[in-house]
DNA sequence: CCGTATCCGATGAGATACTG
DNA sequence: CAGTATCTCATCGGATACGG
């Protein structure tokens, strides 16, 4: 098993080097980013947050997220103690994902972002528009 | 110029499909994600956040970013409004960059992540710690 | 049903060299 | 100083196939 993420030498540390950064506030916060900071963490957690106790497949066709990248960030965020598994061994067998308190406390500024984002991504979208028709304007020439 | 991600063919999309996923909610979320929620912009934003104005070269050596990336994202931020671009055709020549209102308004949520963060990286820690030495213990056999 | 293993294209990101 | 261009590698992520 190659531990997909495991250990990396300097100069690639899963997201980035900053290895000579002068901040080092900054190196923290791209440490946790590192850890929880991913597109299908977040989405998992608000899932969990609004759900509360979702199976492995229910997770999966509520996101559209592929098997592998929903295993693999599960195991994750349960090794990181975002999340709780529970598994029945019925026939067929049955787990269970939820969130730890460590996982609800992590909801909120998640959440923040969350709001963030439905109120800004109309702003978002016309400074884009804006931005790329000035652009197209003033070409070299013309 | 290959417009570096401009247009993906379905299944492709900059991040993820979710082209199938139940929850158009996710979507949205994972939308603005794509947008303004990678780490370079977190920390960019959170960088001029502090000092206000930055310089081209004060922003790398503050964030041990490679001049493509810092380059890239920076273009990127101002295209979707949330960092100004200020050049001043002295020589050697200046660029200042500095949060938008737009960005400012960003900034808060991304504040409530850096606080949780910087409060929980040691609780992550530790429950890693703890995974990793309870699944040494109970291998296969043993 | 709940995964793991493998294959492969797409994206992220540093290093380096060059221009105005 | 403030970038752009190119090269190279690591990681992300979907598709598929298989096992418990």
């Amino acid at each position: 098993m190659p531990q997909e993420g495991t250990f990396l030498r300097p100069g690639y540390k899963k997201g980035t080097t900053m290895a000579d950064a002068k901040c080092p506030e900054c190196q923290r916060i791209n440490e946790v980013l590192s850890r929880v900071g991913d597109r299908w963490s977040v989405l998992i957690v608000i899932s969990l947050a609004q759900y509360g106790v979702l199976r492995f497949n229910a997770l999966k066709r509520h996101l559209g997220i592929s098997q592998r990248m929903l295993s693999l960030t599960l195991r994750e965020l349960e090794r990181d103690g975002l999340v709780s598994r529970t598994y029945y061994p019925t026939i067929p067998p049955k787990v269970e994902y939820a969130l730890t308190p460590l996982g609800e406390s992590f909801q909120e500024p998640v959440k923040a972002m969350g709001l963030w984002a439905m109120d800004n991504l109309p702003n978002i979208d016309s400074a884009r528009i804006k931005y790329d028709t000035e652009a197209e304007q003033e070409p070299k020439s013309a």
